[in-house]
This record gives C-alpha cells, sequence and structure tokens, in this order.
DNA sequence: TTTAAATACGATCAAATTAGTCGTATTTAT
DNA sequence: ATAAATACGACTAATTTGATCGTATTTAAA
C-alpha cells in the first residue's frame, strides 16, 4: 500500500536526469544504461510523458528526448495519472461495479481520505519536490 | 499505486461498525455476514487490531471485539502500519540494498513526497474521517 | 538510396504482491 | 463435555506490476 511503481520511479529519475542535462535531447539508451532501468520500460514510460507534453520526442539517429517548459510545473497528481491512470485510494470510487453500496460504512472516510491525498498531490508540481 | 488493500478497507468496516454498536461485543461472523467480507481474513486483521489494542478481543461463546478508548485517536498512519507494517513510498527507505544509491537521482523527491504523505496521515485520526 | 539509430506501440511472459482458505489450538460460557 | 468464539501459521489462488519481445515508423547520415 502506498508504494510508488516502478513507472513513476523511472519516469521521475528520467525526468531529474532531463532537466540536469537541459536543451540537448537524451536518448532512452543513455538514461536506461546511466541508471540501470530496464530499457523497454522506460521507453514506454517516456511515451507517455510525451503523449502528456511533459516530454517532447525527437525520432531518428541522434532524436530522443527533453522536458519542455511545462514539466517542471507539472502536480504530482496528473505525473502519476499520466503514468497510472486516475488516482484513488479504492476502485469503487471510479468503478462503481460495488454490491454492497448500500450497507457501505465507509464511504465517508474513504471519500475524506481521498480528497486529502488528492488535495496534497494537487499542490506539489515537480519542481517543488527538487 | 495508492490503493488501500482489503485488509485496511475491512478493518476500517468493522471498527465503524463496533463504535456504531458500542460497548456490546460483536464477533466476526456477525461483521463478516453483514458486510460480506471474508470471515477468515476479517479474523485475521481483527487479531491485529487487537493486539494494537484499537479493539478488545473476549474469547468464549459470546466473546467478540469492541472498541477501546484508543480507538478514535488512533492517526491514519498507525492504523495502516498496524495492519501492513511500516508506511513508505519506496521500499530503499528501510531496505537500502539499493545498488544504484551513488547514481540515485530522485532521493531529495522520493523524501519529499514520503514525508508529506506521512504529515498527512500523521495528523488524521480514525475520528477525523468519521 | 540504403543503413542504422532512435521513438512508438501492442502482445506476451515472469515476478511479486495481495487476497483468500484451511487446519489446528486455545479459551470459556453453558 | 460441548460449542462458540478468538489465535495463528501454512498454504493456495488471484491480481497487479514489472519486464521482454516483435514489429513498425521516422530520419540523419554515409
Amino acid at each position: 500500500m502506498l508504494k510508488i511503481t516502478r513507472k513513476v520511479e523511472y519516469a521521475l529519475i528520467a525526468v531529474r536526469y532531463l532537466e540536469e542535462t537541459s536543451e540537448k535531447l537524451v536518448s532512452v539508451n543513455e538514461i536506461s544504461k546511466l541508471h540501470g532501468i530496464p530499457r523497454e520500460l522506460l521507453a514506454k514510460t517516456m511515451q507517455k510523458l510525451a503523449s502528456a507534453n511533459i516530454v517532447k520526442s525527437v525520432k531518428g539517429p541522434h532524436g530522443g528526448y527533453k522536458t519542455t517548459t511545462k514539466a517542471a510545473n507539472t502536480t504530482l497528481n496528473d505525473f502519476f495519472e499520466i503514468l497510472e491512470g486516475p488516482t484513488a485510494i479504492m476502485d469503487c470510487y471510479f468503478d462503481s461495479g460495488c454490491d454492497h453500496l448500500t450497507s457501505c460504512n465507509i464511504r465517508t472516510p474513504i471519500n475524506k481520505i481521498n480528497n486529502s491525498i488528492r488535495n496534497l498531490f494537487d499542490n506539489l508540481t515537480l519542481a517543488d519536490i527538487s
């Protein structure tokens, strides 16, 4: 519970590395070798960041990624959701295929926890945690 | 990521049910049937809460559980840790069997996220989310 | 214009975590 | 004695997460 996934870990590592070497294009290969991250997994992660405009991708030889201006201001909530879909402490929050809704006595607690976490991550940007 | 586990879910349901019917002893059987929770799993969960003094157990016929005075003031952090062990967003926080420590560029971010979450859950009690 | 280095993306396999079950022991009111 | 309850460890099943593979696409440079 409450562990971040590898995807998020790798994405954080990559974004921070890109910020350090800003301007220059950096390939997945380089990051993967330097930080001992499985290449293909990092590649997919970068693709998600690219389609959310956190990083810009350039194909072809000497291609790679660099951060966009958007990167630093991205909230943790957005960052997490880009990589793993909606953030919620329980699935019933979205799915609502729960059988026990009538007898459910933890809706209020779950909502409160949820809102607290969301509020926390909505107010922390990547820059804030650097 | 950031999902609560069934153990926590079941524990919350049980504690809230016990609070409603306070004073009276309630058996695992009753809670499990009423809320459609696997009996044995709930039983183990209650045993953890009992050994942490969140609830008091009474054995024998007409035995069961009831909440202690400690229950309502328990922080979410304690509650989660009783059920699942130390809360941290990454294992390297404890294990520190990480190979990449020298090249690790996300220690600061991880620490900041960790502290934020811990701070959040240290300042929310079971009573607060009711 | 071919080649090689890069991203893009879906499918599949492996590993780890979480959820649930089972068996047996212990306590205790009746 | 018996039955209803908690206590607890071992085991199995299901789900989620992590990693790999194959193939397509783009594009700089020989």
